[in-house]
DNA sequence: GTCTATAATTAGATAGAC
DNA sequence: GTCTATCTAATTATAGAC
């Protein structure tokens, strides 16, 4: 089971890096160790593969938001959360959210692999109109009109965010595409 | 010349759809009508034809915020044609921006991508700066503080617009991720 | 400029031994 | 669960005729 985490995870860091064709099962075979007629064992296709790693990712991320809002009790702060771990995802500037990453692909995507990237973009927008409708109400963040528009704009916000400063390698880009919102949380 | 001309006219609108490693010069060859050994003679390297494609396409996008600033005196106006050029750029959902597309690969980008890549998101920012303070002064754009910041967040936005329309093959959700700014503009 | 032919490499995947 | 060995198909790229 320890060898199927591994493969998991240079399999994810390998797509946030390079893309679901940027990597093949012999790359993933010299950095595990094991040859990659083995991976076949626990990943009969590539397909499965990125189905296991956005259900990972969603389950992770969606853990990560719960905690967030736990530790959190203002609107104000939750979006403060919810920006840093976008920020941290980027590791650097080297790598993009998973779901960025998932969006293009020679074969198209999966149904299944489409049904996950879309539940994980619906749950995130719905998340955050949760933390501008709260921040509206406790006076965390301002200029809140309709706390859904907000959130659907936040979340572009962000993916568009981690894209531009990994194009440039710079998390510094990050930050300047995120400024104005970041100064709206109190 | 024609042919070169419809070698990167079939190239972009793949690479758009399925991301650089997603097409092949076999593709490119059907979907032309030559041979595959033939795009060689137009583009030897398939870095070369990269780099033409993106050559190409910033210099027609900056073309078009030339001309909607021309057209639009105010920046709510000039900011409203940036917009509407992302989101016909999105061809009903089934494309990206061509800077996102290029965004992953095997090999990582060369050095010119890198370089132009940057440069298109430098332009851009730059072009969406002025819109933002020429809507602050003459009052067609509200609540806006900083324009710099808000270029960049917007330019964020769009891309991230870009994406989440794209994997659920949406344009609708290109309209939700933007309603609030368009709200802001009179 | 386009062709045929081919090279050299890599991809994802399978069969069957251990 | 991992291995060796093999398969089929696809990849970018080149040489040289027309």
């Amino acid at each position: 089971m320890d060898t199927k985490v591994a493969l998991l995870d240079c399999a994810e860091a390998a797509l946030r890096e390079r893309g679901y064709d940027g990597f093949s099962y012999a790359d993933l075979a010299e950095a595990v160790g094991i040859r990659k007629a083995s991976i076949h064992h626990h990943f009969p296709t590539k397909a499965d593969l990125g189905l296991a790693l956005i259900e990972r990712y969603s389950h992770t991320f969606f853990a990560k938001l719960d905690e967030i809002a736990v530790r959190n009790p203002t609107g104000g702060a939750r979006l403060k959360g919810y920006i840093a771990a976008c920020r941290s995802a980027l590791d650097e500037g080297r790598k993009l959210c998973l779901c960025i990453a998932l969006c293009t692909g020679r074969d198209g995507l999966s149904p299944p692999v489409l049904v996950k990237l879309d539940a994980f973009h619906v749950t995130v927008a719905n998340w955050l109109t949760e933390a501008f409708a709260a921040g509206a109400a406790d006076g965390s963040i301002i200029l809140v009109t309709d706390p859904v528009a907000e959130a659907h704009a936040c979340l572009a916000q962000m993916e568009g965010a981690q894209l531009i400063a990994r194009a440039a390698v710079d998390v510094g880009r990050f930050d300047s595409a995120t400024a104005a919102l970041s100064e709206r949380l109190l």
